[in-house]
DNA sequence: TTTAGGG
DNA sequence: CCCTAAA
């Protein structure tokens, strides 16, 4: 597994766990998650910021309908990091958890089982009860594999209200099974894995989305490159297994006779979210921040995507049959993606929402530059939702996932920012002046027609380029990355053969054409002077003795 | 995969 | 930043 951060006697600011969140997780050394993905161990969570807000929205997609989710960030010493200054959970590891602590708690030491009727936190579930079971009837505890006995309790009602809708219900089953995997002790830990990498190589992602049948599962990685999930069944069937192939969709033989269609759908892709904030903000004004970008990301405008055999299917009046959609294809060839609502493409931009609803949508239209159907992959948990649906639901699909959610949001005013960001400005946040966070859809670089988020070079950037051209010269810019960006995934060296040009281009015109944050005269004139350096002759041997820094 | 250059 | 021909 490539090192995505450095953790040891590293002192990573919030700000840059933020602003290089794709390196710097906050969550666990990526060299530490190899070597427990090698020993097969439980891997407690790899989870930047940006994906901790995705994986509270996935919560609260499955168990929220009628509440607000409230983010737990813990360190290892189980110290609830609320109130504190975000720049505190460096080192540790923030995770994220249920609103429900009592439910599962997720942190490095300790844990809390799930409040079954046999057991309690003080009484840990015994390591016999393998897996928390969450039948169909709102109950959740835990099985007894020996002897299938469950030791069930009711769900607790969520604001005091039962919770209403089948779907609801549904969800909030799913999702309060969510990455939970039994750990050695016997209790009970969240569970995630948000390796990028793997979440796109493996083109997999787990949403739990309601649907008509939700059946139970124990999510265990059992490898590194091939996290299988393992359903477990919360019905008599309790000893049938799954595997879901590939994270995507199966197609199951059809029972009824006719010519419907059964897809078991393992896992949407999602969208991904971009969160900025504050180096000062405290762990609170970043819950309300993630909240708010969850409200506004699953309030409305998601819809449902179809991907079969590698391609979208966007012509939404074709039938199954003709689109070649049978229970005769192979697993793992139809797929299905969240993503913005197409009527929204060019909607206008909305100032402001009402209040008690959800905030301004604009986060789920396609935003100048940003890719308009995100697939950001998620493998994201260990559970995955095992459900049936027949043919004719496909369509309607997308209709249940725009049904607006009621989630508890602050009025937020949103804003389109220059650069191709949604900044979203939360009123009402403690944290001093003005909280902006950005919310932005990530682009899917692996997928084609996303265009990448833009990411100015900083000043220090600019001078690590700079330095290395002056080294290394123009025209081996692998060499460059892996001497000046080798631990910024999101440089990539065509990324610094294209900003040297433009460093060239900016050095050579008037300081008053310049745009964007000024890079220092200084810097410039060295650019300069490389690039005339290396510009003197192609071949080595005609080149001045001393590199440009030296020279001159 | 990298480099180089136009868009 | 994207796209892509060419190496």
């Amino acid at each position: 597994m490539e090192k995505l951060f450095e953790s040891e006697g590293q002192d990573y600011s919030l700000k840059e766990q933020f602003s290089s969140h794709e390196e710097s997780p906050l969550g666990f050394a990526p060299d530490v998650m190899a070597e427990n993905l090698k020993q097969q161990k439980t891997i407690e969570m790899e989870c930047p910021v940006n994906e901790v807000a995705f994986s509270s929205h996935l919560k609260s997609l499955g168990r929220n309908l009628d509440g607000g989710c409230e983010i737990m960030v813990k360190d290892k010493s189980e110290k609830v990091m609320s109130g504190v200054n975000m720049a505190m959970c460096r080192s540790p590891d923030p995770v994220v958890c249920d609103r429900n602590p009592h439910m599962w708690i997720c942190s490095e030491n300790g844990f809390k089982v799930p409040p079954c009727k046999d057991h309690g936190p003080q009484h840990p579930c015994p390591t016999s009860q393998e897996v928390v079971v969450i039948d169909d009837d709102n109950n959740f505890g835990c099985i007894y594999p020996t002897t299938s006995r469950n030791s069930f309790r009711t769900a607790p009602c969520i604001k005091g209200h039962r919770i209403r809708k089948i779907l609801a219900s549904k969800n909030w089953k799913v999702a309060a099974k969510y990455g939970v995997k039994k750990n050695k002790s016997g209790g009970y830990k969240r569970k995630f894995n948000f390796n990028k990498r793997n979440s796109f190589k493996n083109q997999r992602s787990q949403m739990n989305i309601p649907f008509k049948k939700r059946k139970l599962f124990d999510g265990c990685f059992s490898d590194c490159n091939d996290r299988r999930i393992v359903d477990r069944i919360s019905d008599s069937n309790a000893s049938a297994r799954e595997t879901s192939a590939h994270g995507k969709s199966s197609l199951v033989a059809g029972q009824q006779g006719d010519s419907r269609v059964k897809l078991r759908i393992k896992s949407f892709r999602v969208p991904e979210l971009f969160i900025e904030i504050p180096e000062s903000a405290t762990v609170s004004s970043l819950k309300r921040t993630v909240m708010e970008a969850m409200g506004t990301i699953i309030g409305r405008g998601i819809h449902i995507g179809v991907i079969f055999r590698g391609k979208k299917v966007r012509d939404d009046n074709k039938t199954l049959i003709q689109t070649g959609i049978s229970c005769d294809n192979q697993d793992g060839c139809l797929g299905f993606t969240l993503e913005p609502h197409s009527s929204q493409t060019h909607s206008s931009f909305c100032h402001k929402e009402p209040p008690s609803m959800l905030p301004c949508i604009s986060t789920l239209e396609p935003i100048n530059g940003c890719n308009p159907n995100p697939t950001m992959d998620y493998l994201g948990n260990n559970s995955t939702l095992l459900l049936e649906t027949h043919a004719s639901k496909v369509n309607n699909s997308s209709e249940s996932a725009r049904e607006p959610v009621p989630f508890p949001v602050d009025t937020a005013v949103v804003e389109r920012s220059s650069d191709s960001k949604l900044l979203v400005t939360v009123p009402g946040m403690d944290v001093g002046a003005t909280n902006v966070v950005q919310i932005c859809r990530k682009s899917n670089q692996f997928e084609v027609g996303h265009r990448r988020m833009r990411r100015p070079f900083s000043v220090d950037e600019v001078e690590a380029l700079v330095h290395a051209v002056e080294t290394l010269g123009p025209g081996r810019w692998r060499d460059v990355k892996l001497r000046a960006f080798d631990n910024v995934k999101h440089r990539t060296y065509v990324d610094l053969k294209d900003k040297w040009k433009t460093l060239v281009h900016t050095a050579k015109i008037s300081p008053h054409q310049r745009r964007g944050e000024q890079v220092p005269q200084q810097l410039l004139d060295r650019v300069l002077k490389a690039h005339a350096y290396w510009s003197l002759s192609s071949t080595p041997e005609n080149l001045p003795s001393s590199p440009p820094t030296k020279s001159i």
